[in-house]
DNA sequence: TCGCTGATTGACAGTCACTATCAAGTGATA
DNA sequence: TATCACTTGATAGTGACTGTCAATCAGCGA
């Protein structure tokens, strides 16, 4: 039970640094135009440890583990809700919790990963593992097997439709405003159609 | 009117020249452990070359520009099909069409594709630019700007969802088994829930 | 047929992301 | 405190990719 140890918190100071230098530069001079050794070299670190906490260099804006939180709000959901209204739950919620937390870092970390293709390609391909980790719980409220096929797809047309509603946040939106409208409409061609 | 010149055919052969030594040297000993320095010399050129020939090493794999087949097809639609019908379609005469007339190579580039990491990413991207094609005949049809909302939301959805067909397919297809059904039960999921 | 022009090429040098290795430093535990 | 396990920095690589420059070659007019 007790706090972890300094190893442990020292890590988490490191891991926490590197990444805010590093969002820092990529928003001052542009994500191509940083070096690794730049970031390094701004959080006091040597590069081989940069490549300790990160596996490349776009992990360090990618890294988002909200997936947890996510299967966590599916597995709370009442369960005879219908799986689409779930998920709108599930994402809105998350979504909410963190954007209130957060505030800065995490809508320029959000618009790095839409804006700079290498971020953005890293970040669809993350998705296809968020996918799979959602699919599960989904699968298990309706008695399925956790790698259901149908319920990937589902997941996967959900998270498809979503996508859109983030780029195009990220395309007009203003400082503060709400993506939660976009999202729910976006989901809404789910029942709906276009 | 003449055929073109000496020099366009020679690029064009050169060009398919690289891309076959490529796609050869990548099923052969892996993605990864493929130099561009070796396909270089496989080709016959210099690796200076190469970047000329495909920015990236990735470029030669992913070159797909079916979405243009795509729009037609979904232009030559039927005007009263409802919309996931139009996009189905135009899906699956699509891919119908291609897999007759590539038959090997075709096939393995899409096998590259969904299994190389760095190549998954790529063909992901891609497809963000290829749902703003698709969603502007469907848009068109339904008498709504080319960049309507839910019409990317939709087409967003049915490749959210598709994308989980092709991957179940890779993953574990025989070698000549079709890929139809798996797309038509990847897009029910879009008007009967998972 | 000859020579000019611009496109295409190869060679070379350099940058940067990323990896492997090894020795030194630091936290945890007895 | 002494020992062990983990973490780190330094170093030396590999490979993708870029820029430059001189040599070559297709195409075209004289």
């Amino acid at each position: 039970m007790s706090s972890p140890g300094l190893r442990e918190r020292k890590k988490q100071k490191t891991r926490w640094t590197i990444q805010e230098h590093a969002v820092r530069l990529f928003v001052q001079q542009g994500y191509e135009a940083t070096t690794v050794e730049q970031i390094a070299e701004a959080a006091e670190i040597s590069p081989s440890t940069f490549f300790r906490y990160f596996k490349t260099k776009e992990d360090v804006v990618i890294q988002d583990r909200y997936d947890d939180l996510m299967v966590e709000e599916i597995r709370n959901a009442p369960p005879d809700l219908p799986p689409l209204d779930v998920l709108r739950r599930a994402f809105l919620t998350t979504l909410g919790g963190v954007s209130e937390e957060e505030t800065e870092q995490a809508l320029q970390r959000a618009r790095l990963q839409f804006s700079v293709p290498a971020l953005r390609m890293r970040a669809l391909d993350s998705m296809q593992e968020s996918i799979r980790h959602l699919a599960a719980p989904l699968a298990e409220r309706l008695g399925r097997p956790a790698d259901d096929f149908r319920c990937q797809a589902f997941v996967g047309a959900c998270v498809g439709a979503l996508i859109n509603a983030f780029m195009a946040w990220v395309e007009t939106a203003e400082a503060n405003e709400d993506v939660s409208p976009l999202i729910t409409e976006a989901l809404s061609v789910l029942t709906e159609g276009p």
